[in-house]
DNA sequence: CGACGCCTTGATAAATGTCAAACGTCGTGG
DNA sequence: CCACGACGTTTGACATTTATCAAGGCGTCG
């Protein structure tokens, strides 16, 4: 178990290196992306302090990781590991990856509604959210494009769901109307 | 290790069943399905003769399963697995998951060309693939509606691409074209 | 102050969904 | 044997959503 650094935007692995270690985050934030033939960027996932990452199926690894934020991790072996910890750790990535197809097939607004209250919750920072990534990150990993990302957060802003007293600030101000707009209870 | 058999579009076991058991596909076709709040069905996978389903993180499915077709499978108690079997079933089951969110990201065209190349794959039946499911099963599968999906299958066979000489059999004319589709380097 | 990166906004085009109707196939019953 | 009806599929017209292209604003850091 040893730990290390990495400034901002910096990759941690590349896809296709061997997956012999998993991540702790202790302070930072990171993304998992892959890039398709067609050449579109896919982020499979965000993760934040406390959090676990790198864990993948096979040998290799399928998508890269790179920083968001300047980022300390502390570095897992693999082999460490009780095979049982694994399948529990396997377990919550399958889980986090059915639930975002299933968040493919949402509308915009309902994909960024069901993104703004999961960081919430990982953030716990009481109705107020920091957001380590950029748009184009968000809009990556949601499957939309930034100018959509960007447009679905001002409209929410104006039926005062939330407000954004900063780009990368947002304040969750109505929950339930976030809720609602995931179960797709209105149309517009 | 038991062996059952389902008429057409039987119900396996439901979402918030005790997921303790796989099943093995003998014959026939089984679809794993959800319905997310709003009403919207999502299929997460089909699964056709000789391969396992049943699979899920934690103790209760997520996922429902029917049969798409009079199917027998083979029933096995998860605890009769070794662990590294298991973690094996769920790489496996990881990988689907994170490629169908890739798919998803894809455009219509795109996601049936992907869809029908890995159904013929699966099929190994040269050239000529043999659908079980129906369009709606598809779509569903798919993030499409029934009419995107038909249009863009009778689109492919206007560019010679496919053959449909019955709704439910699709002849790959030219996969060399659907895999170009699939990279995305012709728009059209 | 100025330049750069990120974000927002606007105008327009393209893709996909929705609603509705027609078509084909297949099985049933007259 | 044929007519009918049910169901799955296709097609058409249109509405809506989202992407694309382009410009402008805003904040930060030199």
């Amino acid at each position: 178990v040893n730990t290390r650094s990495f400034p901002p935007d910096a990759q941690i692995y590349r896809a296709g290196d061997p997956a012999n270690y998993l991540y702790k985050i202790v302070t930072g934030a990171v993304r998992t992306s892959r890039v398709s033939l067609e050449g579109r960027r896919q982020i499979g996932g965000f993760f934040l302090s406390g959090e676990l990452f790198g864990l993948e199926p096979g040998a290799q690894h399928i998508f890269s990781s790179e920083t968001i934020s300047e980022t300390h991790v502390l570095v897992i072996e693999r082999t460490g590991l009780a095979s049982s910890e694994l399948l529990d750790l396997m377990h919550h990535e399958l889980r986090r990856a059915q639930n975002h197809s299933l968040l493919l097939m949402m509308t915009a607004s309902e994909r960024v509604a069901t993104f703004l209250l999961e960081m919430a919750e990982r953030i716990h920072s009481g109705g107020e959210v920091q957001l380590p990534m950029s748009r184009l990150d968000i809009a990556d990993h949601l499957g939309l494009a930034i100018e959509t990302v960007s447009r679905t957060l001002t409209e929410l802003e104006k039926h005062s769901a939330i407000a954004l007293p900063a780009s990368r600030r947002i304040v969750l101000r109505n929950p339930a109307a976030l809720k609602q707009l995931v179960s797709g209870n209105q149309r517009r």
